[in-house]
DNA sequence: GCCGCAGCATGGAGCGTTCCAGAATCGTTC
DNA sequence: GAACGATTCTGGAACGCTCCATGCTGCGGC
């Protein structure tokens, strides 16, 4: 029987991996002392304690992590599911989560969904496979009752804004109600009136973005009023918007639902020749790369991404925690309002801010400023 | 000591997940059998299999990777680790890994270095830690000797070019030298003799486009050669362009090593006054997103992403397979160039075009041209 | 001199699987 | 009816680790 193991031991990549047993052996040791050694743990002398480490550092031993997790019923791996990957959004929260992760004895494991609801399934089950004790879901895009199911299994947290509360998951998100007023107060105070809102899609952020810009708009300019075009026939919306600034009708300004699309608007402007911002402001959402790539550069709505990341790492800490029944590792910071027990959401917390394009060219109509 | 036990079940996450000894239990059989059925094996009868999946179903029973890859001794995990989130270029190789992954029995794990050498050490070695297969690495940023001494663990293949040939390490990289040959042709086809090099970086890539660029105009306009400038002072060369094209002097179009590159200056031009491309052509390389969001849009050097990171996965399974002692899975396609054993690397082999602006404003010497 | 008690160190059980040798059952064939 | 082979099923060992009960020292106090 020892040689049909043999051949299951051959089968493994070459050169098979040290075990604590190998380190046991060559430190002259039992295996229960290795193991205390090399996870730092109390009850032995410092003289064996390095004898140990020292062999094991010879060996190349790495302790594995699946025998390990085996037997304490628990992985200390918190997934990550990225909606996309190649966003500045997405890598600005995953550092986030990093961070915060890097305090604490977690390893993370990120997925990604490739902006497909469908893959985005499929990978939440793939990260669950693996054994993670949470899941940090960094898109919107899971249906609910998918969701629902998944947490009550593991906890989640989800970064965006979902459609409904859903029961048993916790949510990050920034504040886009404020974020939008503050775009619209934006430009108000460069004179604009006739202010334009292009959105391309009516999900919860953009709807709350889309309401709070109405507010203001019939607050401040009763006047004129919200005017909303997108998210159908936004391509149309925009070649009307610029024949209209072209014969020196309709908007001044237009804030858009995101950076892409204000790119997108203020490429098309180029292209038929209008000057930016001279005839037509425009201010996106996001703050994301493209800002000061573009020219002029675009004033945006900075979103504290990782700040929300982080946030969502702690949170999925302390509800593992809970889930263990054990406290908080750490004494409850600010953040935690430790109100209702689940199902709990925190939303909103994370602040939001404009950031005017400095430099050269802000977005302006007609004239100059500094920065907001 | 079963009370003894009894504890540690009761500190794992609520619910305990039904084992297949649940499952056995449930249907009246052995844990053997329930093991047979649910991974699809022979030597069962129809009935007692269905009647094992119909109890396995119904106690919610998924089988638990750690303890089947601790008797297996394999995990089929295969590590990717990227450079850094947040760029297109990342997100394509990561598609083309996953598209290839999919046909077979893989699963990914994605580590993130963060653009910092040593974030991307530890990542390196969490991944590891984590029991995966094999590594591809989406960056060229690891020291060659950490490389070599995590390629003797485990299969690793870089997706990129590294400074030097490293033993047991495989490649894969873009066709450096055509591309670069193809954005000075395209610019000498369209009239312009003064073509600069922009360079941001001294790195194995960066060094193949320059020296290929200074091949060419050499050999193509003797009477002017090349003349690069950077990767040091790269900014007050910019600035240097910048006054001569003011001037109405130096060179008349700019090849640079990268979009990122090519975006800041274009950026610069732009605040300067300078008419694009009437006084200044550019062709960046990578054809990354930012092309079409820029205007005038901008011409680069496309490298087949999807294809490398396909290829990346093909050639990591492969080694695997090789290590494990089996032959590869598939017959072995076009790009494998069965010839010398380890260490030995494929560089070069996916090819690249030039992407010219399509539509409105293609980057040119005062007159438009189709596409190349 | 013996007891008690630290402090160290160890062997064995068990985590949830897979794998294998062998047992049990069944149907054929002589 | 015995012998045999094929088919179906099973128990135990092993994977690499942690945890626990227990054993072994040596030392201070009575």
């Amino acid at each position: 029987m020892n040689t049909s193991r043999r051949t299951a031991v051959d089968r493994r990549p070459s050169g098979r991996a040290p075990t604590i047993h190998d380190v046991a052996r060559a430190a002259g040791v039992s295996k229960s002392s290795v193991s205390l050694a090399v996870r730092g743990q109390a009850g032995l002398s410092e003289a064996t304690r390095s004898r140990i480490l020292d062999a094991a550092q010879q060996l190349g031993y790495r302790s594995n992590v699946w025998a390990r997790s085996l037997v304490q019923g628990r992985t200390g791996l918190i997934g990550v599911l990225l909606g996309d990957l190649g966003s500045s959004y997405h890598r600005d929260v995953t550092n986030g989560i990093e961070d915060a992760a890097a305090e604490q004895d977690i390893r993370l494991v990120i997925g990604h969904g490739r902006r497909d609801p469908e893959r985005l399934r499929r990978e939440l089950d793939s990260l669950l496979a693996l054994g993670v004790e949470a899941v940090i879901v960094v898109s919107s895009w899971l249906p609910p009752q998918h969701l629902e199911a998944v947490a009550q299994r593991v906890p989640i947290v989800v970064v965006g804004r979902l459609p409904q509360e859903v029961p048993g998951v916790d949510t990050v998100a920034n504040q886009d109600a404020a974020g939008a007023r503050l775009a619209v107060e934006h430009l108000l105070s460069l004179g604009h009136r006739r202010i334009l809102h292009l959105t391309g899609s009516s999900r919860t952020a953009a709807m709350h973005r889309r309401r709070a810009y109405s507010e203001v708009m019939r607050a401040r300019v009763p006047e004129v009023g919200p005017q909303v075009e997108g998210p159908e026939h936004l391509d149309r919306a925009q070649a009307h918007l610029i024949s209209q600034v072209l014969r020196g009708e309709g908007p001044t300004a237009v804030f858009t639902q995101n950076d892409r699309i204000a790119a997108e608007l203020m490429g098309r402007c180029l292209d038929a020749g209008i000057r930016l911002p001279d005839q037509l402001s425009v201010v996106g959402y996001d703050s994301s790369s493209l800002c000061s790539v573009l020219r002029p550069r675009l004033t945006s709505i900075d979103q504290p991404r990782l700040t929300m990341g982080s946030l969502a790492l702690r949170m999925a800490v302390e509800r593992i925690a809970g889930k263990l029944g054990a406290r908080a590792p750490d004494p409850a910071p600010r953040w935690t309002r430790p109100r209702a027990a689940p199902p709990w959401r925190l939303a909103d917390d994370a602040g939001v801010h404009l950031r005017a394009s400095g430099g050269g060219g802000p977005v302006s109509p007609s004239h100059r400023w500094g920065r907001a």
